[in-house]
DNA sequence: TCGTTAATGGTAATGGTTGTCATTTACATT
DNA sequence: AATGTAAATGACAACCATTACCATTAACGA
């Protein structure tokens, strides 16, 4: 069906980057204020059942989603994470590598456990420069607690 | 340190299932009633910080926690989650093809946006049998609005 | 135009997670 | 063993993203 929906498809048309539900939120209600934040997430949560959003979770508390469908939108998802200042990026290049082995993971899992597989998620987890630079100046008793827990 | 941490870490040790906080509250709680859910999260938060546990997302809404050093720890974590109940199956088979592949491209990753990167996922999202024959049968509609937006 | 059904919006409820703060514990020093 | 200091703890409150509820509105076929 159509109307908010719409508004809510165009704007996920348009920006490519991976918006919360509250982000998606405040842009569709400018240019259409009439729409409500519980009509984004059930319009969302729609999208997602039929295949044509992915929803994403990178750690910080909040859902991201992802047009999957349309032009100018990439059919892999595979992202670097800061798990410091939970930042994003979405890497292209060395995805070719990877995805014919990914793909012939994917039919082989599909037989051996009887899944319809719809997507897959790739993600390295880690410190960006800055965090890591962070990280190092004034915690020696990390360190120390790893040692002792180790 | 230690105390209630090593309660934490044994239970972890013990089962290698991927545990939510109240799970592991739940079972801590049973040999040592003193401990409390907060210091389990903030034991949680601490060992994933240190890179001695991994924090994943199912999209259930709860973190799942999973030790990554030690004895009888899987260093690589591949899951296959049903979208449908949250089911979650950890593949070990097939992996070796992957890592190879994934552990190259993380040194280009890491070289290339400067990242430290400690850990990574690979998730495929479907749906399992039972899921799949119960959307099948009374979700007409699903296909429907899929025609109507597409 | 009218009627039925699905979609919507506002608000309240839910529930996992985090913050607060007074108390307790651990550990190094006498 | 006693003591002092700083970190760790636990109970409870606060937070916040998400979901449930329900009365109202919009959509679409007749």
């Amino acid at each position: 069906m159509t109307t908010g929906r719409e508004a809510i498809l165009g704007i996920m048309a348009q920006s490519a980057e991976h918006l919360s539900a509250e982000d998606i939120y405040i842009r569709v209600h400018e240019q259409k204020p009439s729409i409500g934040l519980t009509t984004v997430y059930r319009t969302l949560e729609l999208l997602v059942s039929i295949g044509m959003v992915a929803k994403f979770d990178f750690g910080d508390g909040r859902a991201r989603f992802e047009l999957l469908q349309g032009p100018k939108c990439v059919k892999y998802h595979h992202h670097l994470v800061c798990t410091g200042c939970s930042r994003i990026i979405e890497y292209s290049d060395f995805i070719a590598e990877e995805i014919s082995i990914l793909e012939s993971i994917q039919a082989k899992l599909s037989k051996k456990y009887d899944f319809v597989i719809t997507n897959h998620l790739v993600q390295y987890c880690g410190l960006c420069a800055k965090c890591c630079t962070e990280k190092k100046s004034g915690t020696e008793q990390l360190t120390e607690d790893q040692r002792v827990l180790a």
